[in-house]
Formats: structure tokens, C-alpha cells, sequence
DNA sequence: CCTCACTGCATTTTT
DNA sequence: TGCAGTGAGG
């Protein structure tokens, strides 16, 4: 190969770049740091397999994560080599999987027309399985028993395999609901987003399927390796063949699913998975300056796990951090709000993200741009097809798709309300004959009269749009089809007659989903696969690169890039987040969040605090985030000042400051010498900042802060309040006795040192 | 069977 | 704080 006159598709490209290019043979491991032009490689590797291997674009099969992720590829490598859309497999492995199963489905407990069942899907069938089993949800809360069903999905475990010992009751009974619930799903004919990949390792256990996958696709790629789960791994161990040609891309510093089963091992272990494999080190970034990249670096270097790259560009020093502390959660919005105006002003295309660690961060962030009348997109919360008024439809969709979804059944015979409650319901369902679908009881209840009156004639009613839906299935298309069964449902009429606010935009909703199955329309899709992709659309696919300013989580913004970036919230236990640092594996993971969120990063990165906050209805006092002590000094456009009160953490230990809370006399913290120093005034660098706001809770009550000693438990420290009068409730770290939370009027607290 | 009001409880992150 | 789940009344 001669690299001093490029081939088309190797030009631009760097050294290493165009190895991992042109290396097609055997096991390649593409070590691609943020912003390293990770897709480009891809695509072009893709291209250069097609056109200079002449390798046919069906036997190559490349998976990534995200459905954009996959259509950019997509999109990329018809670009280069011109090849139609339909031979390329470029998928994620949910939408990979599906297409599998709709193949194979006979030999899959489910058959080829099952349904996809979201979330909240799963959550009402774990519910009717927790009352089959007469479990409380009180105790055996359906969303942690999905969890954990998940956990053992994720790991390829269905329940007869799991182990366990007489004496774990728990576990015993998780088994039994896991069972029973893997019974619903196939009674229904559906599969959760587990089950996809789960049926599909099981299916490629049959060595023959086997050996017809492993002949189709000749050569592997897997982006985000990273972020493989044990199912996926496995998926991928029994597809690749003889000749080895697997090519990973990953970065160990961005593994930020474990929490979803993803198995960071993966990638750190491929190169013992498979002997003699090619190591392509991915290290000149070329998204982000210099200051940007070494905040990054540096942070990262923290954690243990992980094989080692140094970012380098070539970009310049660029602007250095600007980190911003507020009053309080409001202020912090506002602050950002102006800020990313002036971001958004600077240039004409500026693109900016807000990114904070959890969705529920983004109301004060929403309302202070709202209140400013800056347009955002927001990306996350509640998604479009989970909206009540889309699943009212979507069930009579699915329904006409799949009769034996009952979760849809379930739905549908009341949306919109028709006067058909549990009570009838159950009738319907206890007729429902052995294997038999939801309608089939529909008609034994009206045959023996278990349903009658009203009911009857409403059932009936419903049986028939059921039936009648089937046969316009058939004839009408996909757009048609919707726009009938939203007349023949009644939901179209039910919210006009509502004629309010909520049902206004309800409405509108369901003319963007008419609009979006006339687009699906002319893709020539079937019903079928409209139903499968909405299902397996995310968020992030969703992400316009249009908008120029976004808000999301930073899970969201992996694979993204900002011309600036705004990170809210670096308060311990928000970030990192309180649930999250448990174990050190945790707290890495929460790092090389921090690490996604900096990267994302191309010109200007801010960091952002409140040194209060109200959560979960009460008010915290913010303790600066671990994390902002990791940045080095020089990266920074000014020291880290964090309020009136200095906290100096030794591993989140406060005691370890013990009589440093006052301002006087605080050592700097080891590391950073000029980080956290005490300081009265609040932060100057802000031409208007809000008035030193009055102090909280000082009318009827101490702020927060105030150190207290209390007969029971000793010593102690404010850190939270609520309530007020008699209600007045502190949360106070006690030296001795940790977390308590003590109504102030029977406490007897007393003011410490008065 | 539906609606409204109350209460108690929770916030990670998502294909 | 805000939502979801529960219970009383219409």
C-alpha cells in the first residue's frame, strides 16, 4: 500500500486513520478517543471494503447503538461508494435483532409477529404479574423488578438458569416473577428490548442458523464496543467466522452503560478474546482546543480502569473553562440562559448544549429560557411515542398487528373512555379461551351473557372496529389506515369535544403521527415496520442538528459536538450523582461521564453550581462536586470559589474540616492550592449578579449550614430543610450518627458555640 | 364507572 | 416540588 499518494478514500485521513482503514483482515481494535473522526474511519473502512475488496455490501455487517448512529453511517458510506441503501446492513443491534427474528421467529417462543413492548408496556404487564402472584407493589416495586429482570437479561439469563440457594427467598420469588412474566410476554406474542437481543443469542446458539449468519456476513465492525452487554458480546462471538474479521471501535473513557449491563471487560479484554489482534490507537482529536482537552485528560486520568490514550490537537489553547457558581437552582438558569445567548450570538453558527446529569435539572434551565424567550430544543423527558394520547392509538395499531397483545387490548377497549372499567375486564379476560386472542373472549363474555347492558353494547361496538380494522388493514394504506382508525376509534372526536388547552395539543400530536406514517408510507414500510421503529426510535435519534441550542443529559450528548458547552449542576450528589458513588466502579463511571460531557465540547466549556437547591421538595445546601477539584488550575479562567462556606472534602468526610466551616482560617485543599478558597463575597465575575439574596431560613429557623448539637445524636451539621412553623424539618449529618432528619420543634436542637 | 382531591413518595442515566 | 397511586363521592 503506498500512503504517500492517497486512494480517494484514504485522503484527509492520518496515519493511523488510514491503517485502520485498509487493515481488513483478522481482529482489529480501533482505540478512537472523543472527537478522533471515529465515524470517518468507519464509513470510509466500510467504502474501502466495497470498492477496493470488492467485498459485496450484504456480507458486511456493521451494529452501533443508536438508530443515528446507524443512519449516519448509512448515509456516509452510500456517499462514498454508490451502493443502494437496502444491501447495506448498517443497524443498531435492537433493530438488527428484530430483523432476525422476524426471519427465524418460528423456532422463538414468540413467533415472527410479535410486538414490541416499551417501558410502560412492561410495567403494566409486571403489574398484572405481581397481582397474579398476590405481591404487593408496595413491597416489589414493578419498575426495580423490570430492573433486575433486565439485569438477568442483559447477562443472557432466563429464569430456570439462574442460581440460587433455598435460603434466598428474595431471589426465589424474582425468579418466580421473572418466570411468570417471560409466560405473559409469550401469551401476548411480545418481546421487551431485552428479549430482542436475549432470543436472538439464543437463536445463534443453533449451529446452523449459525453457520447461515456467519456465511452471510463476512466482515464485523461494532461501534461503541464499550458499551456491549453481555448478550451483545455474545451475539458478536457467534457471529464472527473463521477468518476472524471483526473490527471493534471503542473508548474505554466514554463506558457509560454499565448501569444498563454493559461490561467495560469487553473492550479491555478483546485483545485475550481474540489472539493477534490489531491495535489502532485513534489520538488526535480535532474537535476541541487544547484547554478543553487537557480539563479532559486530566479528569480521566483518575480512573483505573482503562488502556491509556493522550488526546492531542492542534486546534490551539482556545478559551479557558469558566466555572459559575449560583445562589440557587433558579439563578444558575438564569446565569446559563444569558450566557448561552451570548454563545449563540457570537457566531452565526454557534451550535450550544445544556447538559446536566439528570432530566429532572432541566425545568429551572427551561423556565428561565422561556422567561427570556430564548428558543430551545429539549431532548428527553417524556418521548413523543410514550405520550398517553400516541399509546391510544398505537394500541389500536398493534392490535390490528398482533390480536394477542393484550397490554394493547387492555388499552384500547376503554381509550377513549367508553365505560369499560377493571369490572368488565376481567370477565372479558377470564373468557378468553387457552391460547386464544383478547377478542375471542370478547365474544364468549357477550355470549353468556357475563357481559350485558351498556357494557355489552360498548364491547361490541369496540369488537367491531377490531374486526372491521382488520380488513381496512388490507386494503388502505399506511397513512389511510391511521387517519381511519383514529375516526372509527373515537379518539380524534373525544378530544375535540374536550376542547381544551391539553386537548388541543393532544390533537396536534396525533396529526404529527398521521404525518409521520405518511412519511413511512412513501418508504414502502408495512405496518409491521413502522410499528417496530417507532418502537426502537430514542431521544437522541432525535437530536436536530438544525437547533442551535439543546438541552439534554449527558448520555444524550455522547457522539455529539458543541460549539459550546454549558455542564449544570457540579454538586456532589448531583454530580456525581448520589445513587451512583456508592462502589469506586460507580464513581469511575460517573467520571468518564464527566469526561463525555467535557468532550462534547468544541470552542468553550462552562461548569455550573448552585450552592442551594431544591430537591425533592426541600432545601440543600450544595457541597461542590468532587469532580471540579480533579480540573487543573491552569485550565481555568479563575479559581474555584465556592460561596461563603469553604468545604474542604476529604473523600465527602465533613468532619474532616471540622472547625473550618467558619470562613476563617481554611487550608487549601492537597491538591489544588488556590481551588475552594473561602471567600465573602460572591462570585464578581458576573456584571449582574442577583442581590446577596436574604438568607435562607432565617426567619424561623437557622440557615442552612448552621452547626447544632443535638442531646440524642451529638454534634452535627444543616445540610437540608423543609416545612416551616411547627413542620419545620431539618436533615442534619451528625458526626456520629450520620443522616437524620429532625423536626425542629421537637429536637431540642441547640446552635452550636451560643 | 368516572372524577377529583389527597397523600406520600421519589429523581439517575436508555436501546 | 410534582407526579402517581388511592379513596371517597357523584
Amino acid at each position: 500500500m503506498n500512503l504517500d499518494s492517497p486512494h480517494r478514500l484514504l485522503e484527509g485521513l492520518n496515519e493511523p486513520q488510514q491503517r485502520a482503514v485498509v487493515t481488513t483482515r483478522g481482529p482489529i481494535l480501533i482505540l478512537a478517543g472523543a472527537g478522533s473522526g471515529k465515524t470517518t474511519v468507519i464509513t470510509r473502512r466500510i467504502a474501502w471494503l466495497i470498492e477496493s475488496e470488492g467485498v459485496a455490501p450484504g456480507a458486511i455487517l456493521a451494529m452501533t447503538f443508536t438508530n443515528k448512529a446507524a443512519q449516519e453511517m448509512s448515509e456516509r458510506v452510500q456517499h462514498l461508494v454508490s451502493i443502494p441503501a437496502y444491501q447495506l446492513w448498517v443497524s443498531t443491534f435492537h433493530s438488527f435483532c428484530t430483523r432476525v427474528l422476524r426471519t427465524e421467529g418460528d423456532r422463538t417462543p414468540v413467533g415472527k409477529n410479535f410486538v414490541i413492548f416499551d417501558p410502560s408496556d412492561q410495567k403494566s404487564l409486571m403489574k398484572h404479574v405481581l397481582s397474579e402472584l398476590s405481591l404487593s407493589e408496595k413491597q416489589y416495586h414493578p419498575k426495580r423488578m423490570l430492573a433486575e429482570i433486565s439485569n438477568y437479561k442483559n447477562q443472557c439469563l432466563l429464569p430456570h438458569e439462574i442460581e440460587h440457594t433455598p435460603s434466598e427467598r428474595s431471589l426465589a420469588t424474582l425468579i418466580d416473577v421473572y418466570a411468570l412474566y417471560q409466560e405473559g410476554l409469550k401469551t401476548h406474542h411480545a418481546c421487551d428490548f431485552d428479549d430482542l437481543l436475549l432470543l436472538t443469542e439464543r437463536l445463534f446458539r443453533d449451529p446452523t442458523i449459525q453457520a447461515k449468519y456467519q456465511e452471510k456476513f463476512k466482515y464485523l465492525m461494532v461501534d461503541e464496543y464499550q458499551d456491549t452487554n453481555r448478550a451483545q458480546y455474545q451475539l458478536i462471538q457467534h457471529l464472527v467466522g473463521q477468518e476472524r474479521n471483526i473490527c471493534v471501535v471503542g473508548d474505554e473513557d466514554q463506558s457509560i452503560y454499565g448501569w444498563r449491563g454493559a461490561d467495560i471487560r469487553n473492550i479491555l479484554d478483546f485483545q485475550k478474546d481474540f489472539p493477534n489482534t490489531t491495535q489502532i490507537k485513534l489520538e488526535q482529536n480535532y474537535r476541541s482546543t487544547q484547554s478543553i482537552l487537557d480539563a479532559a485528560s486530566l479528569v480521566i486520568k483518575n480512573n483505573q480502569d482503562r488502556i491509556g490514550k493522550d488526546l492531542w490537537t492542534n486546534r490551539g489553547t482556545g478559551e479557558k473553562v469558566t466555572f459559575k457558581l449560583a445562589q440557587d437552582g433558579r439563578s444558575e438558569g438564569n446565569w446559563i440562559a444569558d450566557q448561552a445567548q451570548f454563545e449563540l450570538l457570537r457566531a452565526s453558527n454557534a451550535r450550544v448544549a445544556i447538559l446536566y446529569r439528570a432530566n429532572w435539572q432541566s425545568r429551572q434551565i427551561e423556565e428561565a429560557l422561556r422567561a427570556k424567550n430564548i428558543p430551545y430544543l429539549l431532548i428527553g423527558g417524556v418521548k413523543f411515542y410514550e405520550r398517553q394520547e400516541i399509546k391510544d392509538l398505537l394500541s389500536y395499531l398493534r392490535l390490528l398487528y398482533n390480536p394477542f397483545d393484550l397490554v394493547s387490548f387492555r388499552r384500547a377497549i376503554n381509550a377513549p373512555s367508553r365505560g369499560v372499567g377493571p369490572t368488565t375486564l376481567k370477565k372479558i379476560e377470564a373468557a378468553i379461551p387457552e391460547g386464544g386472542e383478547p377478542l375471542e373472549g370478547v365474544f364468549q363474555a357477550l355470549k353468556t351473557g357475563a357481559v350485558k347492558g351498556k357494557a355489552a353494547r360498548e364491547v361490541s361496538r369496540f369488537a367491531d372496529i377490531l374486526i372491521q380494522g382488520r380488513k381496512e388493514r388490507d386494503l388502505r394504506g399506511l397513512a389511510s389506515l391511521v387517519q381511519w382508525m383514529l375516526q372509527e376509534s373515537g379518539l380524534t372526536q373525544a378530544l375535540e369535544r374536550e376542547n381544551t388547552l391539553e386537548s388541543e395539543s393532544r390533537l396536534r400530536n396525533l396529526e404529527e403521527f398521521l404525518n409521520a406514517a405518511a412519511d413511512e408510507e412513501t418508504l414502502g414500510s408495512t405496518l409491521e415496520q413502522f410499528l417496530d421503529r417507532i418502537t426502537l426510535v430514542s431521544d437522541a435519534d432525535s437530536v436536530d442538528g438544525a437547533s442551535r441550542l439543546s438541552l439534554m443529559t449527558i448520555h444524550c450528548a455522547k457522539g455529539l459536538e458543541f460549539s459550546a458547552v454549558f455542564l449544570s449542576g457540579m454538586e456532589e450528589d448531583v454530580f456525581p450523582n448520589r445513587n451512583a458513588k456508592d462502589d469506586d466502579n460507580g464513581l469511575e463511571e460517573e467520571r468518564r461521564l464527566f469526561y463525555v460531557a467535557i468532550t462534547r465540547a468544541q470552542m468553550k466549556l462552562y461548569l455550573t453550581g448552585a450552592r442551594h437547591r431544591r430537591v425533592m421538595g426541600m432545601n440543600t445546601l450544595g457541597l461542590p462536586s468532587r469532580f471540579l477539584r480533579e480540573l487543573p488550575e491552569d485550565v481555568l479562567d479563575q479559581p474555584i470559589r465556592w460561596g461563603v462556606e469553604v468545604y474542604q472534602s476529604g473523600e465527602g468526610d465533613w468532619t474532616n474540616t471540622h472547625d473550618e466551616w467558619s470562613e476563617s482560617e481554611t487550608k487549601p485543599a492537597s491538591r489544588s492550592k488556590s481551588s475552594f478558597q473561602p471567600t465573602r463575597r460572591y462570585d464578581r465575575s458576573s456584571p449582574k449578579e442577583e442581590r446577596p439574596s436574604k438568607p435562607k431560613m432565617s426567619k424561623d429557623g437557622w440557615p442552612l449550614g448552621t452547626r447544632v448539637t443535638s442531646p440524642r445524636f451529638g454534634d452535627g451539621l444543616i445540610t437540608a430543610s423543609s416545612g416551616k412553623g411547627d413542620m419545620l424539618t431539618y436533615t442534619i449529618v451528625f458526626q456520629s450518627h450520620g443522616e437524620k432528619r429532625i423536626v425542629a420543634k421537637y429536637g431540642a436542637l441547640e446552635k452550636k458555640g451560643s
